[in-house]
DNA sequence: CCTTTTTTTGAATATACATTCAAGATATGT
DNA sequence: ACATATCTTGAATGTATATTCAAAAAAAGG
């Protein structure tokens, strides 16, 4: 953040903010996922980041800017999560199976683990501002493209797909996904989340 | 609501609610169904119902009551909206497609059509309200219910199926619904829900 | 038409909230 | 140590909101 400005042929710094932007924004959005967007109010806010209201406001415009910077981290955090779940993968269905896995778990954990930032803030307020609509469709597309990027590796001892079926395959995979998070907000039985992702195993693999 | 009180032996009939309840609380639904209960303000009820804040609070005893009282209404809206759905269906799969088909026409409609009132509910406010939670997840059970039904009736041409595989294939088939829901929040491209769709009944029919 | 109690009315209340702002604190180059 | 602009502080502001309440209107049997 640190900047120049010259007066008088003298150079100055600029003061430099003193938060941690990550961890901030980890905790705002912990916060979101917990209470949704209306229910978690400014004083929770700087409760939780422990930053003063004006600070917010300087740094993020408001309370909407936070929750889009916050939305930002969250993709960054998820996109580095799936790279590393995915790596040294041995075929698509270790990949997928891998990835209902890492789901299911987070599905019985505590409530701002089961719940994805992302769809339920488009099911809250999606429909009330477009701006925030636009950024929750792109960063839900990237993850389909990240899934659909697996069923077109050519992973040994598996034919080859066709751009079209991969793309199919990944929107019945992401539409399952958001079904077994819906699904777990009423029933966060192990067992059964567990016989929902084979289901979605099967049915994802079959030709 | 009529009753009786008496008073020095004349008998006196209590003054009858004025307003059409099943009415009232079909707008309120719609009203919760598009804008979500946070921002569902009590002057934007008392517009959508014609029933000023007294009598609300009268009737439903707070914001809260309403909701409830319009959960019970959509339940009861819904479940008769099935029944005849499923009237004179000749088969499992032709049980499931109209299932679907009205579905997926639900989600290119408005946008109070395309959501159900249950899940975006749950989503919204389940975590932080226990009494709402359990009527929810009660009346979402009861949808599961209806499904299973469908699975376990003795169709012409098909074998039976245990109690077991149906449970297990009606909770399937409701998790693909609550997926196409949140899907269509992003994408309503009718092609797209239909492949959805089409994959969902393929994979609820497979043994 | 009278009596009684409920429903209806809508202004008033109290609270919660997002946002602003001006004063004070701090970092950085000279 | 000084100068400067930014960051930080947190009380103040204005708005929006759920809820209450007392007066007025209405229903219905006598």
């Amino acid at each position: 953040m640190a900047a120049e400005f010259v007066v008088d042929s003298h150079r100055y710094a600029m003061r430099t903010a003193e938060f941690n932007r990550e961890s901030v924004l980890r905790n705002a959005m912990q916060a979101f996922m917990t209470y949704g967007y209306n229910k978690t109010s400014m004083p929770k806010l700087t409760e939780v980041t422990g930053l003063h209201p004006g600070s917010i406001y300087c740094a993020f415009k408001n309370k909407k800017g936070l929750l889009l910077a916050a939305i930002e981290q969250y993709q960054a955090d998820r996109r580095a999560h799936y790279q590393q779940l995915f790596e040294n993968s041995t075929s698509l269905r270790c990949a997928l199976e891998r990835f209902l896995q890492d789901l299911t778990n987070e599905c019985v954990a505590d409530e701002s683990k089961k719940v994805c930032l992302l769809t339920k803030t488009l099911n809250e307020i999606g429909e009330q501002d477009k701006e925030i609509q636009s950024a929750l469709s792109t960063h839900l597309q990237q993850f389909e493209s990240l899934i659909k990027q697996q069923f077109l590796t050519p992973w040994p001892d598996s034919e080859v797909m066709s751009e079209e079926a991969a793309t199919n395959k990944a929107r019945f995979f992401i539409m399952c996904v958001y079904g077994i998070r819906t699904y777990s907000a009423t029933q966060c039985n192990s067992a059964e989340l567990q016989a929902l992702a084979d289901q979605t195993l099967a049915a994802s693999l079959s030709p």
